[in-house]
DNA sequence: CTATATAGTTCAAGCTATAAACTAAGTCGC
DNA sequence: GCGACTTAGTTTATAGCTTGAACTATATAG
């Protein structure tokens, strides 16, 4: 977890007054425990040292945050140390929350706990391309329902949800703007019907920025400003600065698959030109390559082209090496305009590292050059479970941000 | 002024307390009164209504704003409504801070009301190509302390200052990392030298990002998410979202001169290729439209170009439709990656409006089609003293959200 | 068993916002 | 010209929060 507690306020534009205090100290304080390396449990005295509170201020504000049942004390052994011994304190590990993601050929459920491991995690094959939302949804919550209850049989009670999609989203309205590869246009979902009862409810993520916040959480600490290149059907992307996903005043920032890398290029789906997708979306590469896309198996596919480059096919290895080269002049410009130094690939490009991290790079030394260099451009650690992983984290992290919204 | 005061507390990471909440709601008041049109004065009531503060709070809050002579009242001329008659509030009109700029070939500075309103301003022809920084600013100290002098003479009392250069800075450490039309590299400048024994001190900001700043403050009320593109002998860029200027993790976001819009372009003085700078920049315009760069003065070389663009030069024309599609690219791009819906130009790229502007919107229609539309795409309103009205806005803004600096 | 050291709690004090009562200063109606 | 009314701003009592100091609790060292 990388939880970083701020000190935030009610509303911008609203009075501030003494409760605001309050709740950004909890949420401070949360946050130190939150941030303790695994098995380490800060006592209320290291947490008072740490954040500059008082002891008795720590004190009030851990009763509040142990009768919310976020966190719990725990017993610590210590040798050979004078004095009294100190409570440990840890999030409770009984409390949960349950990430879910839609794709194209499949839904998949899991929960972790609030520290973030994960419990109980399904997947489900499905071809949701041609099923209307509410069959994937009831297909969905039918899943959630399973997955709640093998929590529940761990001792994990779910607080809330966080629901990934491959599609453009309004997090508040729970209204998926555009999803090209399910058919969906200004599709609202009734999200809190996938957990129903839970205090924190569910919350709608872009799979893309969710898979680049599980980098945040899951991958290494120094990594808190970067660029996370999602390669699917199409290509996302999801923009991490300070910590912070980055959705720009609209919600759709970071969306690197339509960025120009080649002004003379071929039309896109989205009535663009020479956009990044046109040829390195997996349909774009795998047409290069000579490899029929199946329908039924996107996975098979990949499979056909991963045996094509180790048998050194020649249209493969230049579909590949073309994608990369792509790939890099659209990083260079992104690292231009937001000054991020750092890339993350994920989906195919994770898959493909090997071969497309050599004209990559040489991309990025022709375009940007000193701008970004080989150790700043890394294939993501979280993997499949990525976007259930972020959804789920995402939601912790408003949970310790906010905590008092489990209070009373 | 845009003045969107926010309810900021103190660093985030350490301990809320009840004087957070005070500097939070002293902020708030302080941005109500800015925000109030010109003219127009608000009561302590009307504040309190405003704010959700309660009259008592908002009273308080004001004695200490008066105490700081920060704002001050002003009798209030009514007609015909019942009732006892409130007392205005308005900026100390007695208070203003000083914008200065160093560019290539002139150092200006300038003083502003806190309102934002110019009351002097002095431009002086000045090559600093060939200068060592020391003696620039020995020069710009010069012209700053007669500046000073002529506002105290209008009752104008300097608080702080800000000054604009054209190259990349570290604003916390007053250092410019590179500033290739100065020959500046790793500078340090002595930035309160400019200013001895104001307050709020000065502060360095980047030409193109204070010009960007200077159009929020001054352009038009809607107009809160931007790329500003700034076309000097570079071409630099602005990023404003949300009202507040985003400078990413390095603090250099929005540099859009070297964003790639022809993989297959020329070398870059960046040491990349295909730079947008090597097309739309000044220089690489005068030599497409063969027109000779004149060192001593590059105003005479624009001249030379808007005659050649009047006489309907074919080379000339040519050039500038060239820089206006690429500048079209970049921007398609750039919308994408950051998710602004919104353009304005600055520099060279205001003056060639008329002819850039049809190539621009072809290559947006192309590249970005429905994203930005022709009325999100405008000339800068506040021309040449755009970046110093910038940087003396910035240190009134940053007062605006941390009055407190003045108090005691 | 006493001295010491550290953890955590209790309690008075200070600051801030709130709500309600109160004072101030106008207009309206007769 | 005087009282009723209306709105602005101040005063006062109250509650919430952090702070700092005093105090209690619980361990180790000798």
């Amino acid at each position: 977890m990388s939880g970083t507690a701020a000190a935030a306020v009610s509303e911008v534009g609203t009075p501030g007054n003494m409760g605001d205090v309050r709740r950004s100290n909890l949420a401070l304080v949360l946050g130190k425990v939150v941030q303790s390396a695994a098995g380490v449990h800060l006592t209320r005295a290291q947490i008072a040292a740490g954040t500059g509170l008082t002891k008795a201020s720590v004190s009030s504000i851990v009763l509040d945050l142990l009768d919310a049942g976020i966190i719990r004390e725990v017993g610590l052994s210590r040798q050979g140390e004078r004095g009294r011994p100190g409570v440990g304190l840890e999030l409770n590990p009984s409390r949960g929350v349950m990430g879910m993601e839609i794709n194209v050929d499949y839904i998949s459920a899991g929960v972790t706990r609030l520290s973030g491991d994960l419990v109980v995690h399904e997947i489900q094959e499905r071809d949701n391309r041609d099923s209307s939302d509410a069959a994937v949804m009831s297909a969905l919550a039918e899943l959630t329902a399973g997955v709640r209850g093998a929590a529940a049989a761990k001792d994990v009670e779910v607080l809330g949800g966080g629901l990934a999609v491959p599609g453009l989203v309004e997090a508040g309205s729970s209204m998926v703007t555009v999803a090209p590869n399910l058919g969906w246009v200004n599709t609202k979902l009734d999200v809190n019907r996938l957990l129903p009862g839970v205090p924190l409810g569910v919350s709608l993520f872009n799979e893309a920025n969710a898979a680049a916040l599980a980098e945040l959480a899951h991958g290494p600490q120094e990594l808190r400003d970067f660029l996370f290149v999602s390669g699917e059907v199409g290509v996302g992307g999801g923009l991490v600065i300070g910590s912070e996903l980055f959705t720009g005043p609209e919600g759709n920032a970071g969306e690197v698959g339509h960025i120009v890398v080649d002004p003379a290029g071929t039309p896109c789906s989205c009535g663009g030109t020479g956009c990044l997708e046109t040829i390195a979306g997996q349909d774009a590469i795998f047409a290069a390559a000579g490899i029929e896309a199946k329908a039924r198996s996107r996975s098979e596919s990949m499979s056909d082209l991963l045996a094509a480059l180790a048998a050194g096919s020649p249209s493969a290895l230049l579909a590949v090496q073309r994608a990369g080269a792509s790939l890099g002049v659209a990083v260079a410009s992104t690292s231009r305009v937001v000054n991020v130094r750092a890339v993350v690939l994920g989906g195919h490009f994770a898959v493909l590292d090997q071969w497309l991290r050599g004209p990559l790079l040489e991309s990025l030394a022709k375009y940007a050059p000193g701008l970004l260099s080989p150790e700043d451009v890394s294939a993501s650690t979280v993997g499949e479970a990525g976007a259930l992983l972020g959804a789920a984290g995402s939601v912790v992290r408003a949970l310790v941000e906010a905590p008092y919204r489990l209070q009373a």
